[in-house]
DNA sequence: TATATAAGCAACCGATCGGTTTCGCAAATT
DNA sequence: AATTTGCGAAACCGATCGGTTGCTTATATA
């Protein structure tokens, strides 16, 4: 049961989840309800974005309150670092050569 | 086929595979030297990478040199821009938190 | 105390995934 | 012209995925 960030990620119920949860705390039901699937369906993504440490259960009576570990989210960040590097130095140098076509 | 970037990343050897050709493009033979697997194997995923525009074919003679497509990994970035929001007001929170505990 | 509600769990199902093996084709090399 | 090399495509395989249905347990409510 290898779960990581990026297959959490990489189905978009989940990614839509994530972004739901990110505003407030929810219970299964609720977030079911923005769904057009079965409560247990999602009870199975929170399973794997659980697993995965993405999000916390809050107990609260016989409620399930599931939030956001909005820190978990910065390891996607911690990857893309090196291509940003990549990027913004590919920016940095077509920045460069238009200065460079500019003086002549 | 719906082929979307998030699905892409989520493989372990494709993210290895991007990381390789994000240095320089390289032939799938090449690629496939640095793993434990067939040539073909990696074929398949770079169909996939190819599909959703993660990566360029190069033809040159009977080699196919692929490139990474820097760009179209801005679109994670993209997506995470809704949770840095996030994590940067948490963060200044805190900030805010700690500053007053240390007046009083 | 009986009933309704919230939620997890297990079994099952078809679809997809990641991998291998085999094959065919086109470009280089002999 | 014959052979080697680089590559993609197809067929196949077991494993996993995302979903459903049916069940149990625990907490509220009548």
């Amino acid at each position: 049961m290898r779960r990581d960030i990026f297959q959490a990620i990489a189905d978009p119920t989940r990614r839509a989840i994530i972004a739901l949860i990110a505003i407030q705390a929810m219970t299964p039901n609720a977030i079911a309800e923005h769904f057009d699937t079965t409560r247990q369906a999602i009870s199975k993504h929170l399973r794997i974005l659980t697993e995965c440490e993405l999000v916390e259960q809050k107990h609260q009576g016989r409620e399930i309150y599931y939030q956001l570990e909005i820190d978990k989210m910065k390891e996607i960040d911690k990857w893309l670092e090196q291509f940003r590097q990549i990027w913004e130095t590919r920016f940095q140098q077509l920045d460069e050569l238009l200065s460079i076509i500019k003086k002549t």
